[in-house]
DNA sequence: AGTATTTATTGTCAGTATGACAATAAATAA
DNA sequence: TTATTTATTGTCATACTGACAATAAATACT
């Protein structure tokens, strides 16, 4: 560091500008059957009181946002994101001056996938405290509750945001187990777009030039078996995702 | 407000929770020929001295942080951005914690496309202070020039974000005028994509669905005419896009 | 056991989009 | 007048799409 640099860092007077709370807000999805779920806390206090909320908390000032939006997942679920594979990506940042009637506080919204056999949703934490998260199917809770805050337009733009990467994007395969079944997969489509059912052939054709056959087959109670597939690496969304632990610390 | 809200709101002690600075930074583009231009500010005082920087300032307490975009562009470039049509929107959120050294500095990063007629790119303004903003191209400076803070990470995020939003929208459009030509859209696409020449016979085809024709005609100096289109309104990627002014206030 | 039922997968086919390239049309420059 | 530049339309083989039928492989029911 030059002698200037350290002038420079001696005379900044961080109390000079607006200082904000910084948060995340995370969109935890999963999905049985055909279903879309989301995880969500219902409020005890003011304000919003009795309404749904999405989970989250403040960022720690050695993380990053992302880093926080994982911690947060960890200690909101309970669960082992190592064994639960999961995915976690930013969304959008929310910043208006009354979002948060108390103080000023700016959001960074992050949608959050979980991993499940499709027949079971995550067990999220019960020996948690009154905030615990519990799911909810998301189109129902659209179509009926009032959210907190500004929780609805951010929950929307969560589901717009995944509608459409699915479309180009192999990301509907992180709700789903390592190896899956086309007709998990179409219902993982069906449950997010929230939509009739998808023509099986159709999906079959479109989907198994990404997909690898691992030979193997899954035996449903009626029907003929279904090969198992796995991603093809080349075609996961992103490259490569952060894992969980991995901060700048 | 009930009387356990107002209690609440009078226990609640900011002081409690870590506070950030909140920043815009600004990835300015605008086309002329088929290059791609961005505005940057060569940084006077340290941390990096002397580097290209993007344009930003602090979020007003008043402000949320698409306000704060709008009202650096207007500040930085000294336009009249009624007359120069412009379109601003989020792009992602840096928050690494030394990001900044001098400081816990979160960072909202925006794209901010400014109209020209292809030709001259909009004057940056000259009365401004020493940090005032020039052009410089875009793929020149990527290639060549070491960038302040994470700014690199943003301006490649922004680049990639306009590379993939203008295959399946008509943002490109944003960056040429009211009415324009194939060939100027052509060019735009070649200049944010940095490639080769793009076959003109099939991006007419393309294009045409979505555009309208006016009747009129560019004279060039050499050639046949081309005809001047419009965007057909329901193509123009986000139906509303919020006015400057618009605040919440 | 044998038949119906459920489901996965493959096949068919008409309609449409794509990319490469050629042909035509309309203007200016020499 | 002719060459040149550029916009636009045409051609064509290939690929993808969506709707729907046909086949195959398993279980459920009687």
């Amino acid at each position: 560091m030059s002698a200037g640099e350290k002038q420079f860092l001696e005379d900044y007077e961080p109390e000079d500008y607006p200082s904000v709370a910084l948060t995340v807000d995370l969109v935890v999805l999963a999905v049985t059957g055909d279903t879309l779920y989301a995880a969500f806390v219902r409020r005890g206090g003011h304000p919003f009181k009795g309404a749904l909320a999405l989970p989250g908390g403040f960022v720690g000032p050695d993380e990053d946002a992302l880093d926080a939006a994982w911690r947060e997942l960890e200690e909101e679920t309970g669960l082992d994101l190592g064994a639960h594979r999961a995915h976690v990506e930013q969304l959008a940042t929310y910043s208006a001056p009354k979002r948060d009637p108390r103080m000023r506080v700016v959001s960074v919204a992050h949608l959050a996938l979980l991993a499940t056999d499709s027949r079971t949703l995550p067990e999220l934490d019960p020996g948690s405290d009154a905030t615990a998260a519990h799911w909810h199917p998301v189109h129902e809770v659209l179509a009926t509750e009032a959210l907190a805050f500004d929780h609805r337009e951010i929950l929307t733009a969560a589901l717009e945001r995944l509608a459409g990467k699915i479309e180009y994007t192999l990301t509907a395969a992180k709700l789903l187990p390592e190896e899956f079944a086309l007709y998990q997969l179409r219902h993982v489509y069906e449950a997010v777009w929230n939509t009739e059912k998808l023509d099986a052939g159709n999906f079959t054709r479109k989907m198994t030039g990404a997909l690898a056959d691992t030979g193997r087959k899954t035996s449903r109670s009626k029907g003929a078996p279904a090969a198992l597939f796995t991603v093809r690496s080349e075609y996961l969304s992103p490259p490569m995702t952060r894992p969980p632990g991995a901060a700048d610390r």
